[in-house]
Order: C-alpha cells, then sequence, then structure tokens
DNA sequence: AAATGTAGTCAAGATTTGTGACTATCACAA
DNA sequence: TTGTGATAGTCACAAATCTTGACTACATTT
C-alpha cells in the first residue's frame, strides 16, 4: 500500500489536524470576506484571534500565537490602517501600549466568533451533542498535553 | 470576562485546531532535527507529509497540501539539492515527473512517521485507548466534514 | 490534425519573516 | 537614590516565501 494512498485513507494525527485548522481558516475567512470583513487575510488572524474589547498587549499577541513581536507590530500596523484596532497608551505601564478593537473590530469579532460557534454546531448537528461535547473535551486535553514528556532516566544516561 | 482570558480557558474549536497543529508539528520537526535531519523546516512539510516509496507526481502534491505549484517545485528543487528525493521520468506520461525518495528520504519518512505514532501512542496512554480512539475517529469525521452546508433553501430565496 | 487541457518550469514582483540594534520604562537591589 | 538588568515596543534591513503570468512539452478530445 502507496504509503500517500495510506495517508488519505487513514490519515494519521498530523494529517487530520492540519486538516481541521486549515479547513476552519478557510471557512472563516471565506465567509469573513463574504460579510464585508475582506481585506484581512489569515494572516491577520494572529491578532485578530485574540483581540479584546479590554485591550491585549503586543507582546501578549505575540506570546498567545506564537509569532514575533515584530511581525505582530506589522500587522497591528496593517489592522490599524484597516480601521480594526488602535493603539492606545496602557496607563499601568509607560512602556506598553494597549491593542483596542474599534466598533469595526468589535464587529469582526462577533462575527468570527459566531462562524465558529456555528461550525461547532454543525459538527454537533451531525454526530450528536453528547458525542461532540466529548470530543472537544478530549481534544481540549490533547492541545494542552505538554509536548513531550520528560526524557525517562536511562541506566546508560550520561549523567552517570 | 475578556474574550482573550475566555479564549484561553474554554478554547473554541479554532484555537484547539491550531494548537493542536503547530504543537505536532513543532515536536516533529524539533525531534527530527535532533535525529540529525537538521536541514529542513516546516515549509518542507507539504512534500515530506506525502512522499510515497513509489513516487508521487508534484501536481499531486501540490493537490494534497494545498499550496502552488510553483512552491511545490522549489521545495523539491530545495530536498533535491538536500538530497532526500530525486525526481525521475514518469514512464507512464512523458511529461510528468516522479519524485522519488532517496534513502535519506526514506528515513526521514520512516522516523517521522514513528514519532507521529509516538505523540498517538502517548495520547492514548495517558486517556485510555478506547477514548482515543473514539476522538482520532471522531475526529477523522469533522476533519472530512464538508466546509459548509448547502445553502438551506428559504422561502425569501432570491431565487424564487 | 486541430483544438483544448494538463504537467512542469522560468522569471519577476510583491509579500512576509527573521535579525540585530535601539529607546524608554520598569523592577529590584545595593 | 542610583545602578543594573530585564522588558515593551519600534526601526531598518536582509533573507525567505508566495503569487502571477507566461511558456514548452506532451496528452486527450473532436
Amino acid at each position: 500500500m502507496k504509503r500517500s494512498v495510506r495517508k488519505r485513507q487513514d490519515p494519521d494525527l498530523g494529517v487530520l489536524a492540519a486538516r481541521l485548522f486549515f479547513g476552519l481558516q478557510e471557512e472563516l475567512f471565506r465567509r469573513s470576506a463574504e460579510e464585508g470583513f475582506d481585506d484581512i487575510t489569515p494572516r491577520h488572524g494572529a491578532v485578530l484571534a485574540y483581540l479584546d474589547e479590554d485591550g491585549i498587549r503586543p507582546s501578549e499577541l505575540a506570546h498567545l500565537s506564537g509569532r514575533h513581536k515584530q511581525t505582530i507590530g506589522t500587522i497591528v500596523d496593517e489592522l490599524e490602517k484597516l480601521g480594526y484596532l488602535r493603539r492606545e497608551a496602557d496607563p499601568a505601564d509607560r512602556r506598553a501600549k494597549l491593542i483596542m478593537p474599534t466598533e469595526r473590530g468589535r464587529r469582526l469579532m462577533r462575527y468570527s466568533d459566531l462562524v465558529v460557534a456555528e461550525i461547532e454546531a454543525r459538527h454537533a448537528a451531525l454526530l450528536g451533542t453528547e458525542r461532540y461535547g466529548q470530543f472537544k473535551s478530549t481534544l481540549r486535553v490533547i492541545a494542552t498535553a505538554p509536548p513531550a514528556p520528560p526524557a525517562p532516566p536511562s541506566t546508560t544516561s550520561s549523567v552517570r
């Protein structure tokens, strides 16, 4: 059996994770564009996904999204120009800025949260609420699991 | 409750999918690098993930990975230079090429399949084989589900 | 054999990411 | 209070990556 065929018939966790992620991303940005938010790209998702009505710092966005703070900086520049957010001074720390969504940004936040909720509802309708609920809670555990278990102590370890 | 905090405490499917995918990718490439495959990047994954001992065509790689054929072309160039694969003529179609892994490519295929299998085994050990099996089969259904259901017929549809 | 479609490549421009350095501010300790 | 080291954010430039359009060779259809 060809590996490429096997990967299609019995895809491993990596292939499934990629499909889930990119499929969801595709629908989210396609529908957002249809709704009038047609000037953003998946690249902006790193910031948009974590926008907060109460403001959030660029460095926290960098941490949450796993990107460099320079990248976040240019994405924030773009989204500011597009009218989705503003930079404000953070009263708690004069070095820091707070990224505050504009009205348009808030509308996008609501809409994208809605689309994701709809996608989840679709799965729940297809699978049953209980099975989907179990799936999601298992996914939460797995997605939170540490990357690799601590290296098992070995009698041949170089430490001894 | 801040949206950003909510997204951390009760992450939606989008956030979970991103974590699952990027977490797995991180471990896979980190461990591959430790194993000596330290000249490849996640970008090469589009090709590496679907390499096949029996050969596979660039256009099929483009389709499977969702990237442009030009992108696949340059990735294949790089992997060829790095010694992971060769381009061979496809006997069945003289326009086409077959991407054949070299011995090094086959070793990487085996190792990365092993790492993913190990990650899955880790989850299965943590959750129990049955619960993990249910999770994975549900994930397969969800990841295969069509992006959006056909627009529901509506009495106010512009078609009528 | 003509027309149309497909496989792969080339080349150039635009976009995006990564690196290093820099200022301002904060936190902490001497 | 002053000094030291860390942190938040930005600038500027180099490197990597993606996108677009055009092109050749071959296959398929009519």
